[in-house]
DNA sequence: AAACAACTGCAATTGGTTTGCAATTGAGCG
DNA sequence: CGCTCAATTGCAAACCAATTGCAGTTGTTT
């Protein structure tokens, strides 16, 4: 059955559940890929790697090893890859059955985040799809502006 | 690879309108620059500096004159900066009054590009910043798939 | 033609990301 | 439970787009 898109921000999944997708996948479930999935799952927003590394109890994972196992998770559909033009890539955890598109809208003053659980754009895209004679097409959307707070 | 005409490649600005535009901000007239803008005018998709570079006959411009031109460029409206998430800034020159704001569709196998001049968020985007108390909200959307002579 | 600020080339630097390699470790198996 | 091997990791070096400091050059103004 199907999540209810809007249910992202809520359902936290549990770690059991995300270290039994690699190992399902027979990946090895070493200390740094869940201190990793602990930070995502505790995090609500999409993160940098190097936002990923400061909030990890020190020494618990090397950076590099973080840009590799975002590079697997993303591969596995776990997480969801972003990008808010900064040069920095930004990471989501997917729900399990979720193919994790959606979109955000940033405060381009506090880098605030808030989540766009819809999406309008599915039909648009099937048209400009079948109008150029394209296949599999998808997109990339975000929205950017001041939020109310750095509105004063 | 073989891409529709589109009304925007249609206005292809005159080298000396351009230059016009850079004496009426009185920023100077350099070989580089125009070498840069003739470029530009030729080329109906975003390029990437490196691109610009290369296209450039030898010797007329250095890569970093490039990078500083592009952002002199972007501030003054006239070239709109466009991300295709493989990490280098594409630019476009913008018409004259135009804000220079649509969409690509892009090719993941060969790169090629297809512009896409309508935009069908304006109105959504009002909706999202109304919602959120959101002021200044703009967008950044691409389309991305599989063109047709890729599909085989 | 002189004068000055804008501009350029070059080299060094930054910041995000990737990679080579030797050492470590998780998972299956006896 | 310990063994074995491939997967994984840490570290440092490398990579690449982009930025910057500085000294020399050039466009525009007077």
């Amino acid at each position: 059955m199907k999540v209810p898109a809007h249910a992202r921000a809520h359902k936290r999944q549990e770690l059991s559940v995300l270290t039994g997708r690699l190992r399902g996948q027979s990946r090895k479930i070493t200390g740094p890929r869940q201190a990793i999935l602990e930070v995502l799952r505790r995090h609500p927003h999409p993160m940098t790697n190097r936002e990923i590394f400061a909030v990890m109890p020190k020494g618990r994972c090397d950076l590099a090893t973080i840009y590799r196992a975002m590079h697997l998770l993303e591969e596995m559909g776990m997480v969801k890859r972003f990008d808010f033009g900064d040069g920095a890539a930004r990471f989501e955890l997917v729900g399990e059955g979720d193919d994790g598109h959606h979109h955000h809208l940033i405060c381009t003053r506090c880098a605030g985040v808030v989540e766009i659980d819809e999406c309008f754009l599915r039909e648009i895209e099937s048209r400009i799809a079948a109008r150029n004679g394209f296949k599999a097409v998808t997109h990339k959307l975000e929205f950017f502006g001041i939020c109310p707070a750095c509105q004063r």
